[in-house]
DNA sequence: TCCTAAATAAGAATAATTATTATTTAAAAT
DNA sequence: ATTTTAAATAATAATTATTCTTATTTAGGA
């Protein structure tokens, strides 16, 4: 089920983008990760294999991709933007403690507030996107005995 | 319903802050604010009173009231974080073309998503806060004849 | 294979935020 | 009221994340 280069190729040239080594190899690398990279994580993952892609043809990248639809960005409190292969509208849990994000998979909870919303509508506001965090700590998990 | 300088200073020794002009002012002036201000804003908002008081403590200051529960953070797709005198969890409207964030009064929606939330659980999760960000545009508002 | 517009690498620049340190101040103790 | 002192502040340097600039490279069409 790996995502391949030329299937990556593909995708960009699909979307009238030009395709380059640089940008194949940034997508497919946040595919690989499901921990919601920033951008630095992103260059370093890729020095190894790839030591000549410099950080700003990253953030440019990642930007890119942002705008065509292919990633979004995830914001915590942070200083730093992190970059989300799923573009979808999802619930994300963030950890306060190890400052992980990860995926919350609901649709019956996301489908209950855009029902709600649809339903009750925002006066003089076109809703274009829900953003839902649930921040806590996620509990060390000691194998109960 | 002015929150007057003395009401503050209470307040904070309250908390064991030590009362600092520098410190009330800020918090006064945060409070005066409806529309989630940076740093920056809240700066430059007390420039004319009060010449004096830097950048830097501006930021302490913001956090202290953070840490003392007093204000809280709030970030958005933009590089800067923006403060709010309040501190009980609520909706926040996100306009993507004036960057102006609002508060949305809904408590039968949150209580919608909290009690979902507790009724299920999330596993290995200790939940402590709930944020939702409601992105979009504002409407300008046309007189509709 | 050649051409050219677009993309990149490298590094400088910027913006937000944090750190450092000499000076000032709030408030506790006299 | 004065003195004392730990904590807070102003000023400014440093850091971090991100964007910009420009000379060079490259993808993909001719
Ligand atoms: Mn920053
Ligand atoms: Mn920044
Ligand atoms: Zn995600
Ligand atoms: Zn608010």
């Amino acid at each position: 089920m790996e995502v391949t280069f030329s299937d990556i190729q593909s995708k960009l040239r699909e979307l009238g983008i030009k395709s380059t080594i640089p940008r194949v190899v940034i997508y497919q690398h946040l595919l690989k990760f499901n921990r919601h990279p920033s951008a630095e994580e992103i260059h370093v993952s890729i020095q190894k294999k790839y030591p000549g892609v410099s950080l700003a043809t990253v953030y440019k990248t990642l930007d890119l991709l942002v705008q065509n639809h292919l990633a979004s960005k995830v914001v915590t409190d942070e200083d730093k933007v992190r970059y989300d292969a799923r573009t979808e509208s999802h619930i994300h849990l963030y950890c306060e403690k190890t400052k992980k994000i990860m995926d919350y998979e609901d649709d019956v909870l996301e489908q209950l507030i855009r029902n709600y919303i649809e339903k009750k509508g925002i006066p003089n506001f076109d809703l274009t996107g829900i953003q839902l965090n649930l921040k806590g700590q996620s509990k060390t998990l000691k194998k109960q005995q």
